[in-house]
DNA sequence: GTCTATACGAAGATAGAC
DNA sequence: GTCTATCTTCGTATAGAC
């Protein structure tokens, strides 16, 4: 690498990451992240624009290899014959959580940060979050209705929005495991809730959704 | 009726639950609030306290039917012998729907108050929400895992989760409904959003739920 | 007991000088 | 790019009128 030093932009994002995924949007304030950031209060507004700006520009940041990454397997699923309702929710959880699997603790504080996202119901976040994914979204819901033909196109859609709600759920508690449930976060297994959630999901795909 | 009027304190619980469930929390101000209730500032604070036991108070109120009637629906099914996994996932889905189904559009604002806040990953927030549910969340977890017993204390932990974080996802929804999905909020038949979320639920936890 | 008016310190975002 | 100034809005506290 040629620059070993962050930028102010980037830790910007690094700690506009870790405190909106701790926080939520709403409940951090920019004083908190550049105080973190060691920036002026203003550098946010100077780099960014604005706080929602800032929000965008991480959000965009995080999702860049998750997009990147489901829309590989679903090239390389497609491109060997109609793959299965399983395939599919495979290629769509685990891009999801190999953030936690792959990149240890700072991977988790992105993946709590997107779950966050995905999660949180304020109209103008899910605004922003479907902007970043709803190039991919409409890809998956086409080869869902063809894995499972079936399904009418609400009941596909009902489907989707559950696998994308329980995905961030998780997502969201990646450093906040609920007590007592199964690998959510467990830190000896990460991989254990990918296939938890893919044989929940599969089981409900599959024989859990009504005409 | 001897009173007829509403008190403050009622106006004031009626507003909170609808901003609180449309702005969360951090994003609606006390001012808000009492504007929209005609009430003084300082109402919040002589009734409740702070702003942190409004909500409290609003939680409490909101979720008393719903716990209500998941009680009675658990001791009317633990009567006739050992319940299903599916007559357990109707009693705890459907009290949390019937708000919107039975009281309209009243119903669906303190749906989504409820779903926002059980969605809400803020720790703070997950405490105040977890106080109010952990009574009869404990009989709920005892009861699934006798009906699964093939299921380790861990999966059924997991499913739980999960049905408790469709439940909320939906009911956060009550008033924005994903334009597409099947029968989220469907304002024609709101019964189907039940029939739709128990069905799912109940192919996840039959055959989605590893050891 | 209820409610109102007012004030305080902290934190919000942004604009403009440097 | 940085810093300071500024103006707004936040939650909370208090003193006193009804």
């Amino acid at each position: 690498m040629e620059t070993p030093v962050e930028t102010t932009r980037e830790r910007l994002l690094n700690v506009a990451e870790q405190r909106f995924g701790e926080g939520g949007y709403e409940g951090t304030s920019l004083r908190a992240i550049t105080v973190a950031a060691a920036a002026n209060i203003a550098a946010v507004n100077y780099h960014f624009g604005s706080k929602e700006a800032l929000l965008r520009a991480a959000v965009a940041r995080a999702m860049a290899p998750v997009n990147t990454e489901r829309r590989r397997r679903l090239d390389q699923l497609e491109a060997g014959g109609p793959p299965t309702p399983e395939e599919l929710i495979r290629a769509f959880i685990e891009p999801g959580l190999e953030l936690v699997l792959r990149r240890g603790e700072r991977g988790a504080v992105v993946a709590r940060f997107i779950g966050r996202i995905a999660f949180d119901p304020s109209k103008r976040i899910r605004e922003l979050y479907a902007t970043e994914s709803d190039p991919i979204e409409r890809r998956y819901l086409a080869a869902l209705q063809r894995a499972l033909p079936q399904a009418s196109p609400e009941a596909v859609a009902f489907g989707y929005v559950n696998m994308l709600g329980l995905l961030a759920l998780h997502q969201s508690q990646a450093l906040s495991p609920t007590p007592g449930a199964a690998g959510v976060g467990d830190p000896e297994d990460p991989g254990k809730l990918a296939e938890n959630l893919v044989a929940f999901l599969v089981a409900a795909f599959d024989r859990g959704l009504r005409p």
